[in-house]
DNA sequence: TTACTATTAGTACCAAGTCATAACTATTAA
DNA sequence: TTAATAGTTATGACTTGGTACTAATAGTAA
């Protein structure tokens, strides 16, 4: 007989465990313990039987593996433009600069999906979230932009709407604004805390 | 007077330090005190005036913020997609494979601009003029779309409007909408000739 | 001398674990 | 009924990589 309302079979925690700590590993044993309603040892046997390392491991692998592909993707430049301000769920500001890759060998006009590319990767970019996708986008492509100018993009979080973040992207070259676009995104978990770190240079 | 071969001044230290630190995050105070030949206080002195957090807390930056930065240097290129029917100024189709490149490492979901990349040049090439370029769009991302599958966007040209072209594109993995666009496109000298080059395979 | 900087040492404490051992509870088989 | 068993909880000692604080020492400058 089950003994408790909550709790389902150990192998039903286990499984259930192990989905919680792969959709926020950044979790504690204890808050584990919390949540399913056991000690912290119950937790941590799951834990052994289930091999899952302890919150440090896991933190590290993720970091990690991030830090590795960034390394690999570090030759990057200015692809997506390169992000020189961030504080998460306010603000970006990241650079473009428009080379010959990016424009139409005719007429040398950027092309739209690179300056959309710019201001969306921004927009998930500054979003504090592990998983940030554009569910919508509204756009607007208000001056050419050729090649050899530097696209400025300005990104704004303005707040929720419907469970999506509205988070608002202007693009300049000097003082003429080259696009606008207003991003819904999605994201997993609202929010994270206090713990914005912000990168300013 | 330099007390010291090794050792220079504290700000070079200081200098080399943040370095070091930025070079490799992983570094415990102890493998530093280590390399730089001083004790672990001098070291966690150091960190303290340079205000740089400890090893936790950088792993754990790592971890949360750079994933973001996960902008690959993807050749965007040319590759946005294969059209495979033209009919100027009428429809359009392409095909878009989303391989490893395209998509976001974690979770292997396609990044949306290259969804927006694939049915703007799409709209673009359904343009039966010299200069096509996107003024305005209005774009849903209706779900999300894995490594491996298979987007095939269709574009209709719906008429004028104010002296710009609008052309819906929907994009499909199998049966399933993933994402639809309408695009309002400014083109050069509105030209209807009857020479519209078809291409078909 | 006195004052000050840079460095080193040592203590207490913390978070988030590890490992090992023991004990309690509920069900189940002899 | 008793004993065995699985599952859970408790307890204590130890580990890492720190923080925070105090104190001592060496060398240099006013």
């Amino acid at each position: 007989m089950v003994r408790d309302n909550m709790k389902r079979s150990k192998t039903e925690r286990q499984r259930l465990l192990k989905e919680k700590i792969e959709e926020t590993p950044f979790i504690t044993d204890e808050q584990l313990a919390d949540f399913f309603s056991v000690s912290i040892q119950t937790i941590r046997l799951d834990r052994m039987e289930l091999s899952i390392p302890e919150l440090r491991e896991r933190i590290k692998y993720v970091a990690t593996n991030h830090w590795n592909e960034t390394v690999k993707a570090l030759p990057l430049e200015e692809v997506i433009g390169e992000v020189i301000d961030l504080e998460l769920d306010k603000r970006a500001i990241s650079i473009l600069d428009i080379h010959s890759d990016l424009v139409f060998s005719r007429n040398k006009i950027a092309r739209g999906h690179h300056l959309f590319a710019q201001a969306n990767s921004l927009a998930v970019a500054v979003i504090n979230d592990e998983l940030a996708l554009t569910a919508k986008a509204d756009i607007k492509f208000t001056r050419q932009v050729k090649e050899g100018e530097r696209v400025i993009a300005k990104a704004n979080v303005e707040g929720n709407e419907k469970g999506l973040t509205i988070v608002k992207v202007n693009s300049f070259v000097g003082s003429e604004k080259v696009f606008a676009g207003t991003f819904h995104m999605y994201r997993s978990n609202e929010e994270k805390g206090e713990d914005n770190h912000e990168i300013s240079n």
